[in-house]
DNA sequence: GCGGCGATCATACCTACGTATGATGCGGTC
DNA sequence: GACCGCATCATACGTAGGTATGATCGCCGC
């Protein structure tokens, strides 16, 4: 089984990495066959500990995980990991498992539960919705980060115009609001736009309420 | 029982109502008892049918829904609410439920999904949750109405101008790419902002996304 | 056919925005 | 101590935005 398409687009499926849980070597064995023969790549691990301790890859991809593992349990390990920002997608496997226990999953933001056994079609569709989310997540986050970045470069007074000028001020309220003159309110004005990457004030307003900053303020009607 | 407090904010949990749809004459019978002892409003439904022959309340609430039901079953319902536009937030019970009816359901965004017996502080906490969230869509569904309302006033033209402002156009930019005049664009420009009831550019463009009207626009620094 | 509304444009005036030039002061760093 | 980044402000000029006044034109309904 050689791989000829190694060079796509990132987000391309085949490019993306089904993290495996279960102690169970044979789960593990025959999960990893169904996601290659796909062109997944997979990582395999026995217990929540391993994954743990292990690297993840950096890259798109989702968690197939065994509800009962040794030492923590797999819904144990899912609020562990959404505490640690890690935010890949989760399928769950379950062979004794019972509603309680797939609602709590699915409020916890999980995909999908699957009752063992399963069908491999019904795995598959599992992990491309799932491979799917992951995208959509990742591109937003990307887009974000970005934009904190820029943000970032900010001095302490450029933000403060920022979010004033971004919630309708004008340079002249600005001014008067932080105690300063309207020109010095203007060259950091200037300055905000250079570092955020805009051109114009509605794009800077989109970017402001990306990253939550500026108030909304009151600007309905009547005085 | 007379209901002393007609004249409470919309938002009170005490002025939403719980609608029931059960086949079972008890069941929806205690669980009336149980919602009204906490001060709610009830509606009792036998089946599908009945609910949607019968006029639902406007007001804040949300639905507890049996899966089993005769006719179309609870989860066949929930999508033709959703369908049909219906937002409740559904909460199911069921007595002979399994785990893919649940993660079903779940998925199509029910609230919870609860196995018969539950404990009645279960039902309640899910219908506590399931009012919260159908108070934060009834926000935010409000919100949106009153904009669309304004942007409703609005002239084809103006329309048309809004989007390109709101993209970063300058006036003269606009008015080249929709072949007017500079003067013209200004004055579709100030009746915008007055039909939108606004005053800033900030706010504008605010409404604007909320709308979902406007390109975003290519301003990422150089040419 | 007349009135109203929307659309169009011109002139004019004022305000707001943006930036260049130049200057001062402060708090760090090398 | 010299340098640098940040912040502050002034003057000045050019562009952009906003509105008022006044006018023409086309469409639609009464």
């Amino acid at each position: 089984m050689t791989r000829p398409n190694q060079a796509q687009p990132p987000t391309a499926p085949s490019s993306a990495t089904v993290i495996i849980v279960d102690d169970d070597a044979g789960i593990r064995s025959s999960l990893d066959s169904l996601f290659r023969s796909v062109g997944l790549e997979t990582r395999l691990f026995g217990s929540p500990a391993e994954l743990l301790g292990g690297s993840l890859p950096n890259g798109p991809g989702c968690i197939v995980l065994d509800v009962r593992l040794p030492g923590v349990s797999g819904l144990d390990l899912q609020s562990q990991l959404i505490r640690q920002g890690i935010s890949y997608p989760i399928i769950f496997m379950t062979g004794h498992g019972d509603i309680p226990m797939s609602v709590r999953a699915m409020k916890a933001g999980a995909v999908d539960f699957l009752s063992k056994p399963f069908r491999d079609q019904d795995m598959l569709d599992a992990v491309t919705a799932a491979l799917e989310r992951d995208a959509q997540h990742r591109a937003e986050a990307a887009t974000k980060e970005d934009i904190r970045t820029q943000y970032e470069t900010l001095t302490a007074r450029e933000r403060e115009v920022m979010a004033h000028v971004t919630a309708g001020l004008m340079n002249k309220q600005v001014a008067a609001l932080i105690g300063l003159s309207e020109i010095t309110v203007k060259i950091h004005r200037g300055n905000v736009m250079r570092k955020m990457g805009v051109r114009s004030l509605a794009d800077l307003v989109r970017k402001a309420e990306a990253l939550g900053v500026s108030q909304p303020r009151r600007t309905t009607d009547q005085t």
